[in-house]
DNA sequence: CGTACCATTGAGTTGCCTCAAACCTAGTGG
DNA sequence: CCACTAGGTTTGAGGCAACTCAATGGTACG
């Protein structure tokens, strides 16, 4: 974790990036700038841990950060990814909770810091910042609901298929079709929820089915509407 | 569903109930009592269906609700209860997007019915209302991640203890340490998120073993701290 | 007193996990 | 430039938790 000689400034930030922050006027981004702080983090860097007391929320600038929660016998579950323009850790801010999840940095990255105090005073002023967090949130909430019953329910294979497809629409594909994030075989276990060994085999029987091609951590997608059906995901 | 002749006030149920409308002002609390709606439902019967579209939220006054998704084979997932106090469905209505549960009666209910447009004024113009709101929810989103948590990594026995711990702190035990919700094996293991046979396998388990008495649905305490131990909640 | 729903028990199967060993790859330093 | 190491990946074998299917038993209610 490094201090940045050039932090981007919070409008250039809004203006390139969609987020819930686009609802802010001139002077409130004005002084979110001169409120916030910039730091660079490297891959495997910590922003972070669960059940830290959390001051303030993170707002990704570029790069990839992984936030997990960690079980008893010390295996992670990914609960989500955040990538440019995303925020982080406004969920313990808002709810006065210690932080229920770790961030950890999974493609270099700059992220600011924004104190809670900024946080509470544009929620309050702002009716509009409000509720467009508030619909972040909600969907947030909407999405875990959905996971719950996947994971629940659904075979590791289809959750595996279902993993890869939503990785796609989050992180999209390069002109080969391949998937713009590279994780490791543990951490797409740690995201399907299973085990390592089991999203190895997995993957080389997608592979072997066509859905997929691998190289190392890449992963092309070759027949995604297949792949759509092995995820069971008709409706 | 059937109309009620005596509506219960907004004003006495706020009173009685700790509900993110206790930051409501009296002029607002009227207004809200004028536009709401109310009606008795009995068990069995729907408030709402997953994918419904949401032009309006529930508040329960008396009764139990069950939250849950359906899954591909019409199994059901229960996401959550709803009891005296609670709300429902304000998660469609803030996100814009469709009910991402179903609502259904577990035990006989008073529940009102609030026009989104009360939803969203109450939003805009009363800071305290909104960010009791988003307590709430991000609240809610905390305890989904837990759950994502759990069902991933928790065998079926760690969670069935942990599922009647919290219903235990959710609905309380009478003088008889006897859990004041009757759920079916079959509701049980949609909570769990295993087969009705696993549910009743491990009561009779934990029977044997003096954690739980049985009769019938009746679920009786009676070795709170081993139950959290097979629990494994030692955190 | 039948019917419908729920609960229980048994038996058989399997998806997925664990453990263990071997292999690959990239980075490091002599 | 190559040996060495560490971290990640792959494959195999074996085991078991939990699921499915099926049959029976209980209980409540009209």
């Amino acid at each position: 974790m490094k201090r940045l000689h050039s932090i981007p400034t919070c409008e250039e930030c809004i203006l390139e990036h969609i987020s819930v922050f686009k609802t802010l006027s001139r002077e409130e981004i004005e002084q979110l700038n001169y409120e916030k702080g910039c730091n660079i983090y490297k891959r495997g860097n910590y922003l972070f841990h669960e059940g830290a007391h959390m001051n303030g929320f993170y707002c990704v600038h570029k790069g990839i950060i992984k936030l997990f929660k960690t079980g008893t016998e010390g295996k992670e579950q990914i609960i989500r990814f955040a990538q440019k323009g995303d925020i982080i850790g406004y969920r313990s801010v808002l709810s006065g909770e210690q932080a229920c999840t770790t961030a950890r940095v999974i493609e270099d990255a700059i992220v600011c810091f924004i104190p809670a105090s900024s946080l509470m005073r544009l929620m309050k002023n702002n009716a509009e910042f409000s509720m467009a967090l508030m619909k972040r949130t909600c969907k947030e909430l909407g999405e875990a609901n959905k996971f719950i019953l996947d994971i629940a329910q659904k075979t590791v294979r289809e959750r595996l298929a279902e993993i890869l497809l939503l990785l796609k629409d989050t992180f999209d594909l390069d002109e080969d079709n391949i998937l713009q994030i590279s994780l490791t075989r543990e951490e797409l276990a740690n995201l399907v929820g299973t085990a390592t060994e089991s999203v190895i085999r997995l993957l080389s029987e997608f592979k072997s089915d066509n859905l997929i091609a691998l190289k190392g951590r890449k992963i092309k997608f070759v027949d995604e509407k297949r792949l759509i059906r092995t995820a069971n995901m008709l409706r």
